[in-house]
DNA sequence: TGAAAATGCGAGCGACCGCTCGTATTGTTC
DNA sequence: GAACAATACGAGCGGTCGCTCGCATTTTCA
């Protein structure tokens, strides 16, 4: 069903979702109208729908698009390669602070990445997010946590996630002097955890 | 501006708050409407705004309701008077269980205490909520944690709480067999962000 | 160059939202 | 029992939502 694009078609894909998370970011998803998010593209309602079939689609390609560019940016520090032996402090500078890097300067992608309200926790428009992020966490157990269970590293991973989901917010919304003490913070937790489960 | 309420008034109150309370819990604040609030109270729209302004004011009245009913189930377990000397395990169990039960017993709670897309983060409808736990824990934190700065106290107490609201809705969704080991998967989290603090 | 395809527009649709209001009924008060 | 307040109703208001549709314009390509 794909259909033929031109230049100016590509072109105005990219720019419905930069209007989207830029709507996300400041209104929630909920709230950011697609007339709302074709008006900041400088396009009419209708165009917006020559190119996405609906809001959902929106929110799912701008989220593949996230994942595309947190893997572009931060794809060797979150691999898990050499991770293995690596002192877990540093792993966790190296982990953490790219990612919150990430969402301090893509303010929309927590719209879609922190929000608990899952419709039906089915194809939600943050599943492709969700599912990059645990698998990369995944990863990261195995390599630190070898003699975990399967079962347990997959809840050990939607635990971790969620931590990060559930601070990153609080990381956002901190004035910009306190934000290292709430990032210490949360290195502070995800330490704790992840020591808990090697003792 | 108090009106004078007869006793039908008193219990037609009651089941709009219980009624709100299932809506929030089955489609989520924003999807649960006053009509279908009213609906499922078997009143009118129009009577439902008899006893409320608005939809804010039915959030607010339940989150009152909520807080209070925790508080009569459970103060004993969460006022750290006696908490001080007592062991880390038993105090998590202590405060923890509870309230956990009490997410459970009360689908409706999370839906206000649980999300984190705070329209303006003032005057939210979960503000009643958030406050109370707020202050239990950092009476527990002054407890436990004596040497601590009043800043960093209400910063971990802040950290701890979200990291219960994130938990929640994962022992929440989980099937029955699995909560036990979601639950010490919670417990674990907030252990070692407290053992962190203590060292 | 001409037909087909892709892009673009924007009024407006049907549905739903929170909420109002005129009116009827029930309960309280003296 | 008369006067009044509280409770109850439900059609429907003004508004927003996601989305459609008829039609104009631009680009592609044979």
């Amino acid at each position: 069903m794909e259909r033929r694009r031109q230049a100016r078609g590509e072109r105005r894909m990219a720019e419905i979702l930069d209007a989207a998370a830029d709507a996300f970011a400041e209104l929630g998803y909920e709230k950011a109208s697609t007339n709302a998010i074709a008006a900041r593209a400088g396009i009419s309602p209708g165009s917006l729908y020559q190119f996405f079939p609906g809001k959902e689609a929106v929110a799912r390609a701008l989220a593949d698009r996230f994942v595309a560019d947190m893997r572009a940016a931060h794809a060797a520090a979150f691999t898990g390669a050499e991770v293995a032996g690596m002192d877990l402090d540093e792993l966790l500078d190296r982990v953490v602070d790219p990612l919150v890097a990430f969402n301090l300067a893509n303010p929309g992608f927590k719209a879609l990445f922190a929000r608990p309200d899952m419709p039906s926790a089915l194809a939600g428009s943050s599943q492709p997010i969700q599912a990059a992020m645990l698998g990369q966490v995944e990863a990261i157990l195995l390599a630190r946590v070898p003699g975990q269970e399967p079962a347990d590293r997959a809840r050990s991973a939607r635990v971790l996630v969620r931590i990060f989901q559930a601070m990153t917010p609080l990381v956002a919304a901190s004035p910009e002097e306190e934000r290292p003490a709430e990032i210490a913070e949360l290195k502070r937790v995800l330490k704790g955890y992840l020591t808990s489960l090697s003792a």
